[in-house]
DNA sequence: AATAATCGTCTTCTATAGTGGACGAAAAAA
DNA sequence: TTTTTTCGTCCACTATAGAAGACGATTATT
């Protein structure tokens, strides 16, 4: 066990940055690191440093361990739920969990909305990529720029053309739903 | 979320390697990276590089993204199940979930060994910590260096002085056991 | 087509990550 | 005690991470 995590962070990086439709000048600006660097990174021509790690992780929002653990996932074809990396926001209790083994086109994700939390997301957050969300239990008020969707458990919804969106649990039950999208 | 991870790792490097009872110097030799360059994270001087991470924590046998996991809980006192960090063995199966928040003194692991599968251990990943082993459910036979002990279902275990053991499921359902260690 | 943005890569330079070896302190051995 | 080993830190030096800006290529505007 002494492989690099270059090239997987490498592979990672690039895959979290094209499905939130950003240049290489967008998250440079968004994360603090300059857009030479962050190029070198994703083409493996430089081994970035715990801090730089730290500041692109946090532009995407995602903790390092969760951004790491997705890279170390980059060569599996199975995903043990027990292996499946899941993170918590700490402030509402929102929880997702990555259930595909990452760098697949198609990745699915599972989460869990708690009674009455409220989670906005920016339009430049699905830019480019194409997704739907299914409910599988509880309810789910969706907010798609200025048109708002009430799903109940069994809903799909195909997103249209990026938009500020707002996620909101009107029940009295968690929500879970399925992410499912794909990249390019 | 901009928080560098420089000093949480920082302390969690020194804990993993001090659980071992591993000077400087033998860190390096096993990981490759100089004793100087791990002083120096040790101390919150330096940041890092991924290959370096990836060579130290291929030296405690983790996953770059468990260690980061670890690090990332210094602070936290509560640690929930969906949060605790997991690693499985991809040849065996054997996984380890590390229960309590990080950093505690006393660290408390939920392993499950599958049917039939043999886990070494050496001498060395024991030093200098005081440990007991408890079967929560199946069989463990657990050798200890010259030493074999046979334990089921509710059997507690007090380790002795640094030795070669070895894990061992003569059943043929899964063994789940509890592995409690104190630092220092 | 011509102009103007915007993209990712390349170039130059500086800050610092990383190495090998020396050093003093502390513990172990005699 | 004196000697020897082992520990972690410090020093000088090299390799490279990282920043700021220039550059050609591509795509969007007019």
């Amino acid at each position: 066990m002494e492989n690099d995590p270059v090239q997987a962070i490498a592979m990672r990086l690039k895959i979290e940055r094209e499905a939130r439709g950003w240049s290489l000048a967008e998250l440079a600006e968004r994360s603090g690191v300059s857009k030479a660097m962050i190029s070198k990174i994703e083409r493996n021509e430089a081994s970035p440093t715990a801090t730089v790690l730290g500041r692109l992780s946090g532009a995407f929002g995602l903790p390092l361990s969760v951004l790491l653990a997705l890279a170390e996932r980059a060569q599996e074809r199975v995903a043990l739920q027990a292996e499946q990396p899941v993170w918590t926001d700490p402030e509402t209790g929102y929880t997702r969990r990555a259930v595909s083994p990452a760098n697949s086109p198609l990745e699915l994700l599972d989460v869990s909305l708690p009674s009455g939390v409220r989670v906005p997301y920016p339009a430049s957050a699905f830019a480019f990529q194409h997704q739907q969300i299914w409910v599988l239990s509880g309810r789910l008020d969706f907010q798609e720029g200025t048109v708002m969707h009430h799903l109940t458990e069994g809903d799909c919804l195909l997103l249209g053309p990026p938009a500020d969106c707002v996620f909101f649990n009107p029940g009295k039950e968690p929500a879970r739903y399925v992410v499912a999208l794909t990249r390019r």
